[in-house]
RNA sequence: GGGCGAUUAGCUCAGUUGGUUUAGAGCACCUGCCUUACAAGCAGGGGGUCACUAGUUCGAAUCUAGUAUCGCCCA
């Protein structure tokens, strides 16, 4: 490493170190006697591929894991995939059928040679991806939900639940997906807002020659299947039609009219056509008043037989006939235009029908219950707390899980069927037939056994994750569960605190008696620059490897975290990509410099480099508190920020420009020392944040000794600081900025060296300790204590002390006096405020007594620094 | 319709139990610099009636109520 070129190059170092680190083995964990840190991945879908959402949420639990692995924590991240039973299964239908193969004509078999063969080869590189991110996982704990012990996993819950009387099976409407074919859970459905129409029908009360009463809809084709009229029992308008049958249109089906109070009088026409097959409001209302549910569509969505008409055509297609069917047989009063909201396939997209299906329902109210109380309690912390409420809210209002699919791709329920209609739940067929021969028939015998043909939802799978990805459902005394579990933090997205996090927390208190995880941060969506969900449609979405061959995983990581407060979307900038970028190069050059000096084991180390090493050191302490706690509370992009500015602007811009030795001159070993030392604790704290250059300066740093991983290096603890030397530090800066300041201003070069002549006033005594720094730094031939006003200078007022730079050049007196001027009102300006305050007796006799003593300080000093001007502008003015 | 939240600089956001010099950061912007680590840089600078209205208080970006706008979740 000779020739160290200018700018940072991550792409060689990238692949290299991660390549180490693996063959180290130091993402692997395995019980210890230290203190465990765990997370376990949100497993995304094993097909996809990775997308700025999983940047964002990876970025954050590396950074979390290698932050505790550097506390000296035994860190275990287990990654791993989910099976997504239909996003998966829809890719291998369509793929299928690109070969011309129609998945109906396959056996269940077939189509699962087809799945797995797709699995085993697209499978899993979105965690390939993942390496190149960075992430720190334990790649030998890789975990997928159709796993062996992960399906024996979900199994036995199911069993095991069902056996409790918890899992029951039941007619419920359901949302249906004709698209998919199958179920879907409340939260698998988007409600869209659409453009529709609001249909005015009359139907002809029976029995007489010309009386009508009439209902509005937005889907007329649902009338085939309505058995009812309902009306409020309070509205007058339609007292008249008690005890009266009205008919459906077009089938002339006769219906009674019903009175209930569900209806709101003011909406439409007041009146309600009630379709119980279709409408979950009507089906309700239908085993209210013992209504009869006619189910007219098949579960592709065509009309069936029930319908009387239009059997076999598409539900949408028979909405456009039906109502010019209606309007020629003068049955279409009007139709309005309106805005409703329609439930659509989250994987689909497909316009959701409610409809009436036998399904499998796991029973909320019960396990839902000690879930809410560990997160209302605080046993589990939610970060942004305010998602404590949302939580609260849903899960208070928590309704029965539908956890059948209709599909072949997943965990296939162990229910079985017998030829009277009994059901047996069971681990595999065998046992099942031993339960049905014992429990029912003892000649039963395999083959009058058929098992449920639908697979459970993936969730269903997914909500053990923290529990069988360490095997603790099959093996709960097993080593790992009891030393990983309950998990540290979980990492997620607000999307899925229903889907997902709840139900964790349910399995977790359902069959270890134990939270699932401890934290649970919820970051928000990656949104584009024009707060656009990012998505392939408007494929307005990065590629996430694009990205990081263009500036530097370390880059992205740095990028996606600067915008990603807790709990806020985050509108993803290529520019953020870019600073992260100009960081590496800005601390691969900070390198380059330190490994240019050349060291003289006989100099002396300099006052000024004493002083500045002393300043550092107390200033890094304070900013570390101040890291530490922003860590405590998940501000993550806090934490960062402020390494990013203790590193850029403290350590580059003030300390090494202060610790330099002049061109081409060698630099004392003390200092040198020390300052390698300070690079390695700074590059300690960001190593979480950007693991590979920081391992890359590391490894480099010293030039003949090269030591062991940073990624096993341990964090910086945290010691005392000291305030004064801050604050003295902090005044020297105001000098040095002044001066820079006036040089600019007065176009005097930097090279060009200058004299400071300082006076103080009120008999304050010189404080020195900067002094030698703010000749370097300001490039001063003299710096002097003066007591008289000297002639012919510039100068500025710093709190009450005056600083004079003398020039041969001549004053523009106007200009001083304007700039004194204007201070001066500031001041005056200020004071007055506070004077106000000191004033009001209520102020004086009720603020807390260190509250009127800063107002006083601020009234003396603003008095004080007021005369300085006033003596100044006066002297200038005489 | 029900709930949750937001509104602070051009943009994205901090601002802790109300008080620490008449509001902070990053980015963007403007000015001057190729000063031997870095132009992916250095040095400096401008920029805000804290959405609005009323109230509580000695004191409000911060607490209360209302108004407006926006976002998310649920039905």
């Amino acid at each position: 490493m000779k020739e160290l070129p200018k700018q940072y190059s991550p792409a060689k170092t990238e692949n290299k170190w991660y390549a180490h680190w693996m063959e180290k083995g130091y993402f692997k964990s395995t019980p210890d006697s230290r203190e465990p840190y765990t997370i376990t991945i949100p497993p995304p879908n094993v097909t996809g591929v990775l997308h700025m959402g999983h940047m964002l949420n990876n970025t954050i639990q590396d950074v979390l894991v290698r932050r505790a692995r550097m506390q000296g924590k035994n860190a275990c991240w287990v990654p791993g995939t989910d099976h997504a039973s239909i996003a998966t299964e829809a890719k291998v239908v369509a793929k299928l059928r690109e070969e011309g193969i129609d998945k109906n004509k396959l056996s269940r078999e077939e189509f699962l040679e087809h799945a797995w063969e797709w699995k085993e080869k697209h499978g899993g590189i979105i965690l390939e991806q993942l390496k190149k991110l960075g992430a720190s996982c334990d790649w030998e704990r890789t975990a997928f939900t159709m796993d062996e012990s992960l399906s024996q996993s979900v199994i036995k819950v199911f069993i095991d639940l069902y056996n409790k009387g918890l899992i029951y099976r039941g007619v419920r409407m359901v949302n249906w997906d004709p698209k998919a074919l199958t179920a879907l859970s409340d939260e698998e459905v988007i409600y869209k807002e659409v453009n529709s129409k609001f249909y005015y029908l009359r139907y002809k009360i029976e029995g007489s020659e010309n009386e009508f009463v009439t209902i509005a809809t937005t889907r007329p084709e649902t009338i085939l299947g309505d058995t009812a009229v309902c009306v409020h029992p309070e509205d007058e308008r339609f007292q008249h039609l008690r005890g009266k049958r009205a008919l459906v249109p077009l089938i002339n089906r006769s219906v009674p009219i019903i009175f209930d109070e569900y209806v709101d009088k003011e909406f439409g026409t007041g009146a309600l056509k009630v379709t119980p097959a279709h409408d979950i409001n009507d089906y309700n209302l239908g085993i209210k008043h013992n209504l009869p549910s006619i189910d007219i569509f098949n579960d592709n969505g065509t009309l069936n037989e029930k319908a009387e008409i239009h059997i076999g055509e598409d539900r949408f297609a028979v909405r456009n006939k039906i109502v010019v069917e209606l309007a020629d047989q003068g049955h279409l009063v009007k139709v309005e235009d309106m805005i409703n909201k329609v439930g659509y396939s989250e994987r689909t997209d497909e316009v959701i029908e409610p409809k009436l299906s036998l399904q499998w329902f796991l029973k909320m109210d019960a396990i839902a219950r000690p879930a809410l109380d560990v997160v209302m309690d605080d046993t589990i912390k939610f970060y942004p707390v305010r998602m404590k409420n949302i939580y609260r809210h849903w899960m208070e209002n928590v309704r029965d899980w539908c956890i059948s699919r209709q599909l072949w791709w997943g965990h296939r329920i162990p229910a079985y069927y017998l030829p009277k209609g009994e059901i047996v739940v069971a681990e595999s067929e065998e046992e099942a037939l031993g339960i049905a021969q014992q429990k029912f028939d003892k000649n039963y015998t395999i083959a009058d056994l058929m098992q449920d043909e639908d697979v459970l939802d993936t969730w269903f799978s997914s909500w053990l994750w923290p529990l069988s990805v360490f095997d603790g459902i099959r093996y709960p005394e097993n080593e790992d569960i009891r030393y990983y579990y309950p998990t540290d933090d979980m990492v997620t997205a607000p999307e899925i605190l229903f889907f997902w996090v709840a139900r964790m927390i349910m399995a977790g208190l359902e069959y270890r008696k134990e939270i699932p995880f401890r934290n649970v941060y919820l970051h928000g969506i990656v949104r584009d620059k024009q707060g656009r969900k990012m998505s392939k449609s408007l494929g307005n979405s990065p590629d996430p490897l694009e990205l990081i061959e263009r500036f530097g995983a370390d880059g992205v990581r740095v990028g996606m975290l600067f915008s990603a407060p807790a709990g806020n979307d985050l509108l993803f900038d290529e520019a953020l990509c870019e600073q992260g970028r100009n960081f590496c190069n800005k601390i691969w050059n900070a390198f380059r410099l330190t490994h240019g000096w050349h060291i003289d084991d006989n100099l002396e180390q300099p006052q000024s480099s004493k002083v500045a090493i002393k300043w550092f050191e107390s200033n890094f302490n304070k900013t570390l508190k101040l890291i530490e706690d922003h860590f405590s509370k998940y501000r993550i992009a806090d934490a960062l920020m402020a390494i990013y500015k203790l590193i850029w602007d403290d350590f580059c811009s003030w300390y090494l420009e202060m610790i330099k030795p002049a061109y081409q001159k060698p630099i004392d070993k003390a200092s040198y020392e020390k300052t390698l030392e300070i690079f390695e604790k700074l590059l300690k704290i960001l190593h979480p944040f950007m693991p590979f250059i920081t391992e890359e300066i590391y490894q480099h740093l010293r030039k003949n000794d090269a030591p062991e991983s940073i990624m096993i290096a341990s964090m910086p603890a945290l010691e005392k600081h000291n305030e004064k030397i801050l604050q003295q530090f902090e005044f020297a800066s105001q000098v040095i900025m002044a001066v820079r300041n006036l040089r600019q201003e007065k176009n005097i070069a930097n090279k060009e060296a200058v004299e400071l002549l300082i006076r103080k006033n009120y008999n304050d005594e010189p404080d020195l300790t900067f002094d030698d720094l703010v000749c370097k730094l300001c490039n001063l031939s003299k710096l002097e204590y003066i007591e008289e006003k000297p002639e012919g200078a510039f100068s500025f007022i710093l709190k009450t002390t005056e600083f004079y730079i003398p020039v041969s050049q001549k004053i523009d007196l106007e200009k001083e006096i304007q700039k004194l001027e204007q201070e001066l009102k500031y001041q005056q300006g200020f004071l007055a405020s506070v004077q106000k305050k000191l004033d009001n007796a209520k102020f004086v006799s009720n603020a807390p007594p260190q509250v009127v003593e800063i107002e006083k300080k601020k009234q003396a000093d603003a008095q004080a620094k007021i005369k300085v001007i006033e003596e100044q502008l006066k002297a200038l003015k005489g």
